[in-house]
DNA sequence: GACAAACAATACACCAGTGTATGGATATTG
DNA sequence: CAATATCCATACACTGGTGTATTGTTTGTC
């Protein structure tokens, strides 16, 4: 389950005709994933794909599973990463809530290539431990980052749990429905704003429950 | 790409040994979806569960692809035929939203089975074009069977489709994320009632905008 | 009870994919 | 320039799956 590093590569002076590094063979994996998830991950196609035989790619990984669990746990290090550099630009909530919808959304879904794979590594998590467990670290750690900006909107703890929760299952909700569909670039612009509203409804009422 | 019924089948009196019928193999399809995703489908594997061979498979089916289809096609059929049976009995209109939270959310994530069949099409269709139309046509249907509640929450349309196309992303996006984990219950309900509050709280407020 | 239809078993050819063993090429280092 | 480690090709054995053809076995109907 842990990835062994071969020791140490000469790299060759003339990038001419590259040799092929274990990353090379993560990302063509992405593009695999992407278009038709972990079922359709063959070694032989990928190989086909990178202009070498399997012979290359047996020296890099030790067998299909190998390949499986480093590409789920460079996922994972990559999306637990990238959440390091949200940190919100101060500015008021309604802004911030804004930038981080934006974020969450309209950025998400453009990058089509990326939520493909997010999406297919879901599916992947449905029925294998390991990926399930990869992807609930994700969450929880987004969700938790979702926190951080609205316990500027509630005093209440629970509540902002909630109301991070809620926002974080619509975001993965409408890229599963929205993908791909034509016209779905404005829906979710109308969903976004929508949503903006709705959470800033939610603020510390205090009202008899 | 439309089902072929056989002509007529001789029903044989005593049950004791059943003879197998399409939609009995359609059954067992939907356990090993359920279980595996579309990509899991094999026929030898259905036979081997059902007590057959493959000979009984290929009298029932042209072939692999002519029971997908019709899996698929009996799948939007259910889902769209269950919607008749929705039509909210009345109430007000909190106690009716309340309703219609309890059969998108917790009801649904009980049927666990039938929750994940519906995860493993909209898998499927993302990278199957006739998939993806019987997806579609399912969910426009099901925000359509929302707005019609919405309508009484809101005058303006534009607001009923959005609140409508909101509240279903976050019941898919729900079903996504927070399958099969334990402890998703309560989490599940707590959803809902925010939900709830979040929709009501969206009501006409004809306030300048 | 005979015949035809419905349903299932068996055996075959075929293909795509994995994994392994082994040899060949190329670059780095002493 | 020799040796070694790195990287890839080739060839083989094996598995699991599809689809087809052919032959049984039941069951309903006349």
């Amino acid at each position: 389950m842990t990835d062994a590093k071969p020791p140490h590569r000469p790299r060759r002076k003339s990038p001419e005709k590259a040799q092929l590094t274990r990353d090379d063979w993560l990302d063509a994996a992405a593009g695999e994933v992407a278009a038709g998830g972990f079922g359709q991950l063959r070694v032989l196609t990928l190989s086909k794909k990178l202009g070498v035989t399997r012979g290359s790619f047996y020296w890099h990984f030790r067998d299909h599973e190998d390949l499986v669990v480093s590409f789920l746990n460079r996922w994972r290090d990559r999306r637990l990463h990238e959440l390091q550099y949200w940190k919100p630009q101060g500015g008021d909530v309604e802004t911030e809530l804004r930038q981080i919808l934006e974020l969450l959304l309209t950025d998400a879904s453009r990058n089509i290539r990326r939520l493909q794979v997010e999406l297919a590594v879901r599916d992947y998590a449905r029925r294998h431990d390991y990926a399930a467990d990869l992807v609930t670290e994700v969450d929880s750690a987004r969700i938790n980052q979702n926190c951080t900006l609205f316990q500027r909107l509630s005093s209440d703890p629970q509540r902002v749990k909630d109301l991070s929760l809620l926002l974080y299952v619509a975001t993965i909700g409408s890229q599963v429905v929205l993908t791909g569909k034509k016209g779905d670039e404005a829906t979710i612009r109308r969903i976004e704003d929508l949503m903006a509203r709705v959470v800033l409804g939610q603020r510390d009422e205090e009202q008899a429950e």
